[in-house]
DNA sequence: CTGAAAGCGCTAACAG
DNA sequence: CTGTTAGCGCTTTCAG
């Protein structure tokens, strides 16, 4: 008869660890470790007073549920991927940081991708963006979605929430980009031009979809509004940079005849581009152009940049939120937010007349 | 005698998942699972035809390992963290850029996470920042740990990085600041200048330790080094962004007598609030005062500010480098990389003299 | 070079 | 309300 005999460990853990378990916090509390794991997750059934002691006896023991563990057994892990194109810009980090506040608060740790590190043939080998049983969830910004991975997100019921772009079966948080580019072009008709430039994104760029088209489309239709319309060569693109901006206006600006009165620059940044191209050519803001962007980006007010103001943070917190709620089996409710933009008028654009 | 009785599921997997396991590449491939395990990591011990029938099986199945349930196996989870003060801050941004592009090259995740959100209270409550078992090691951008986070994650064996501030036992990668507040300061000693404003943090700020006090002591040297000094009341705080920058610059440049002739902002954000200060009150830069910033951020070259260069993408990059090597196990080296800056000269600043 | 077997620490039926 | 028990899917000795 063979005794049940103690095995040694069957592996080493890394250097130094000595945590307890949910064992031993059952031994300290003189119960077992289902009821453990109940009264530490705040599970109904539980009597309080064993709740009590089972709280005491994990907060003496320092105790800590293992989460590789608890997935594990669960299936699921309490994070969440936000995959954006790349993240060191004010737009990225912004939403970001945003959807960070929202899952920190709910208690899910925030997984940040980038789409470039997952590049579209390393998700056809591994998975979709290989985050399978990784995250429960995953925040698609401006990232497009093929329709494999589509198949495969509702196969493997990941739950999905895309900002900016929006993909069939999913959730989404959008801008209105067609009031967007409405309420730039709208204020400078209003003030009396008739000449408009625009500082676009690029026409090949992959990242921003429909964000350019939408934003032109919406200035085409101020423009048609008022009697007017545009030129094709009045659009000229910025690469949405402060660089690419003040490239962008020093073509439009630098313009023999024809030159524009005002300028829609579709990003804040753009607009500080134009800004100083500006300067370079000797024109004033407002003085001889009017000046419109897009973000309400910090810099905007000290540079008194009149702008279209969206609310990034926001965006990235919504999403988040509408991912959690997904995520907590309220299941269903596909809905596509757009969120609101609003005017705000700073000193860069005057009338034209007087 | 009882057999094994095939028992049903404990629970239910979330909603459509249809993964194939371990043990289904292994009856594929007609070996045993741990032969798969090791076939599938690269381990050595194994045939080259059994590995090559394996990897076939798997790709037939579209395998892909639990990360969970190796995790919690192995002890190890291949994921990190990069605690930051907050996301959406160029610096912050462009650090965890840097760390992202390495963690993905080397086949870790990355988890954001804000010290705002998990502040030292629950830190102390859940353990150190919560994250323990969850990450196998951390980066702590700017971030002050306190002794008994320190004595925790030695005794978790979590790996440590830090930048920015150095913390006893781990490694760090640094700037010179002291040489940052010297190049700047020395550039406009040299060009002439004698009395030279300084836009600083905030001294109550605990987020920057060292940093402002490290450039103000290098600017103290260089003026110094030239038989100058710097008065307290030449050193204003600007919270380092562009509004406390301008309103900073502001209270120097508005005081009637006693005007600095140089302006050395401590980030680059404060040196654009300090441009638009400059205007507001009438004054040319560099005709009237010169200007120096710190970071090089994408907008310094076309605002033709002069700067002190630090690579901040680089520098998370670095220490993500260095905390993988440290969880490869090579350990031991703890080392602080102090990163170089260089001035570069652009536009803002003059000779006061001609 | 390969297989068998024992867990990693936790969750979730199920039966009291 | 609580304990028992059977895994979650993988890794790692140990014995061929």
């Amino acid at each position: 008869m063979a005794a049940m005999s103690p095995t040694r460990p069957a592996m080493p853990r890394p250097a130094g660890a000595d945590r307890s378990t949910i064992e031993d916090v059952a031994v300290a509390a003189g119960v077992s470790v289902a009821t453990v794991s109940r009264a530490l997750r705040g599970l109904p059934n539980v009597a309080v007073s064993t709740r009590a002691r089972v709280q005491e006896a994990a907060r003496g023991l320092n105790y800590r549920p293992d989460p590789n563990a608890s997935r594990l057994a669960a299936g699921r892990s309490r994070t969440v991927a936000v995959v954006v194109p790349f993240i060191n810009s004010w737009y990225f980090a912004n939403v970001v940081a945003g959807a960070e506040a929202v899952c920190a608060d709910e208690g899910y740790d925030l997984l940040v991708v980038t789409s470039s590190s997952s590049a579209a043939d390393a998700a056809a080998v591994t998975g979709a963006f290989g985050l399978d049983r990784r995250v429960d969830g995953m925040i698609f910004v401006e990232v497009a979605l093929e329709d494999a991975h589509i198949a495969e997100f509702a196969r493997l019921g990941t739950g999905v929430v895309t900002i900016g772009q929006r993909t069939a079966p999913f959730p989404s948080i959008s801008l209105d980009n067609v009031a967007v580019g409405r309420l730039a072009v709208g204020h400078l008709v209003e003030l009396g031009h008739r000449h408009i430039g625009v500082l676009a994104g690029q026409a090949e760029d992959p990242v921003h979809f429909d964000v350019p088209g939408d934003r032109i489309a919406g200035a085409r239709a101020a423009l048609t509004a008022g009697g007017l319309d545009l030129h094709p060569t009045s659009v000229v693109a910025g690469r949405f940079t402060v660089e690419g901006g003040h490239d962008a206006a020093m073509v439009l600006l630098g313009r023999a005849e024809e030159r524009p009165t005002a300028l829609f620059a579709l990003s804040d940044e753009m607009a500080f581009g134009a800004l100083l191209a500006a300067r370079h050519l000797g024109l004033d803001i407002p003085g001889d152009v009017s000046l419109v962007g897009v973000d309400d980006h910090e810099m905007a007010a000290p540079m008194a940049l009149t702008t279209v103001r969206q609310h990034v943070v926001d965006v990235g917190a919504r999403a988040a939120a509408a991912l959690l709620h997904q995520l907590g089996a309220h299941a269903a409710v596909v809905q596509h937010d757009v969120r609101p933009v609003e005017l705000v008028r700073r000193g860069s654009t005057r009338r034209i007349d007087p």
